[in-house]
DNA sequence: TTGAAAGCGTTACCAA
DNA sequence: TTGGTAACGCTTTCAA
């Protein structure tokens, strides 16, 4: 591979002036053109690794997700990098699938590849170890989904209580008394927020909270496939069931349907995520749909103001989750 | 951040010594004992340009996508980042949005980062443009998913055509005639190879081809969703139709659902990928599913030959799929 | 087994 | 505007 040195001999100049013209700098319009063409014979390329040594900085952003094959985080994803590409950022992605020494070692593996910025949806630290991992470098990052209590962080989140209570209003007035629930486990923060709006909407119409129609499992398929059975074993089973991510929602939906039940005529189910399951079924399906995309950019927005040298307090956006159908039908 | 000086300075040893220490040398223990409590005392971390740039090589995967949110791809990706995980490499992945300009220039990042191997599905690119952008780094590729005509490299395919004779053959047993087609773009490395399939089972049963029944275009649930409107308005409808990815098979159900079709009375489906999909209709859907954890696996198998020090010609793997229900009822 | 020293390719300072 | 040169932090050779 051609190197400064090697483009400044075609081009007759010193490789100051080459780096100059490769960063931008003033450079004689008669040199600029020896030194494109120099450039070009010999197919030169910057070397990333003496850049970064250099300058102290790469165009990476690291990314850490629980699981990479998750439509959410995917969405999300998806619409974080097509921003932070258009400033000429690259993503480098890790997942930890969901454990907890996985998290660690990855986070502090990206933390020390040199990258300029984190997004990161967190799960099992806390503020303690993550401050541990991240206090001597100096990154800028971005939580998604959700926080970590005593962490002082960009934020992006949903408000997945009012969510949750918004679904459960609609079941409520169609007059469910008896819903289950099925969330992820108890430490999980959006399991517990979402928990919340539950037990809110319970409250607030006086239904009392019977701990046999809660779930708190892995956010899995099989959790999901489960809490069917167990829901619809009970002697006295929901009229309604809420799920409250995408895979638990499928497998709630398989579980039922191999029970032999109807949706919703035996029992109503009312989904989370995957805006396009919802019109598969015979009848459609009322869902909670989370703002990906948007939940995506914003990460990117935060993250590149940062970059840029803004340097206030973490910032917290709560974005708004759609229910399906939208009008209350 | 410290640096190899600093660990050097605090265990009275030369920084030859602590090198050899990072990287399994021959130290003595006394000394071993005083680089490391004065690594921990110091936090000191590898810097990854600096031993990049001398070392020559990273422990980065590049992994390039068209799409970063297809599940099919996250789950093969999933399990390719599980096993090259445990041999100390990371990837970085970068999806191109399936635009040519995009794949052309993500390509050209990712071989530009440093990376040691690459893991590619490629789209658009030709084998000239994908040596003209690849020769001059020595970077062992494999190519998945889809091959690149006249390109010599490792690649790891599913056996398309057959899977989709297979799911044709189990319609026809059933006593379907007019069975229709909802193929990607022609271009498209899998979408010829399923349509081989179809074109096959149709000839093998003396079925003459309707080009009424063949859609290709983007793999997208829009083109599943119209493709139902389009097929069943026909003065003499399909009796069964086969889809060829996920998010064509859910646009099609939702498609026959808005229409008020029935599955299976109204028109057979046979679905592709997901096979979580699978149980959620009130009849079991049936289906062709790609070993997708067995693909990603296998890619890195060979990446990691070849990091090894393999040097033999390009080898392909094709992986068979299964189309569930298995026993054929 | 150890350490001095020569780079790896780039950038940035400073003098010209 | 230009170019010489000293870093950046690490690995590796070669002598000791």
């Amino acid at each position: 591979m051609a190197t400064i040195k090697d483009v400044a001999l075609k081009a007759g100049v010193s490789m100051a002036t080459v780096s100059k013209y490769l960063n931008g700098g003033n450079v004689r319009q008669a040199h600029k053109e020896k030194i494109r063409s120099a450039i070009e014979e010999l197919q030169y390329r910057v070397n990333p690794f003496a850049r970064g040594l250099k300058a102290q900085r790469s165009p990476y952003i690291g990314v850490l997700l629980p699981e990479i094959d998750v439509p959410f985080y995917g969405n999300v994803v998806s619409a974080l990098e097509k921003v932070l590409r258009e400033d000429g950022f690259h993503c480098i992605m890790s997942s930890y699938s969901s454990d907890h020494g996985l998290e660690r070692d990855h986070l502090q593996f990206l933390l020390s590849s040199g990258i300029e910025g984190l997004v990161y949806i967190p799960e099992h630290l806390t503020a303690e170890e993550f401050y541990e991992l991240t206090s001597r470098y100096r990154i800028p990052t971005v939580l998604v989904d959700r926080m970590i209590q005593g962490v002082d962080a960009d934020c992006v989140l949903v408000n997945n209580a009012e969510a949750v209570q918004e679904a459960m209003e609609r079941l409520i007035k169609k007059g469910h008394k008896r819903i289950a629930f099925v969330a992820g486990p108890q430490p999980m923060f959006t399991a517990k927020e979402r928990m919340v709006g539950y037990f809110r909407s319970l409250s607030d119409h006086g239904i009392l909270y019977d701990e046999a129609l809660l779930v708190n499992q892995p956010t899995t398929f099989a959790t999901g496939y489960q809490s069917a059975q167990k829901f619809m074993n009970l002697p006295n089973p929901p009229t309604a069931i809420v799920a409250t991510n995408y895979d638990m929602t499928l497998g709630l939906i398989s579980g039922l349907r191999d029970m032999e039940l109807h949706i919703p005529e035996d029992v109503q189910v009312f989904g989370f995520d995957s805006i396009e399951l919802r019109t598969v079924l015979r009848t459609p399906l009322p869902i909670v749909h989370q703002p990906e995309e948007e939940i995506g950019k914003t990460a990117a927005k935060y993250l590149l103001d940062r970059l840029r040298g803004f340097a206030g307090e973490g910032r917290i956006t709560r974005l708004n989750c759609t229910v399906y159908p939208k009008a209350d039908a």
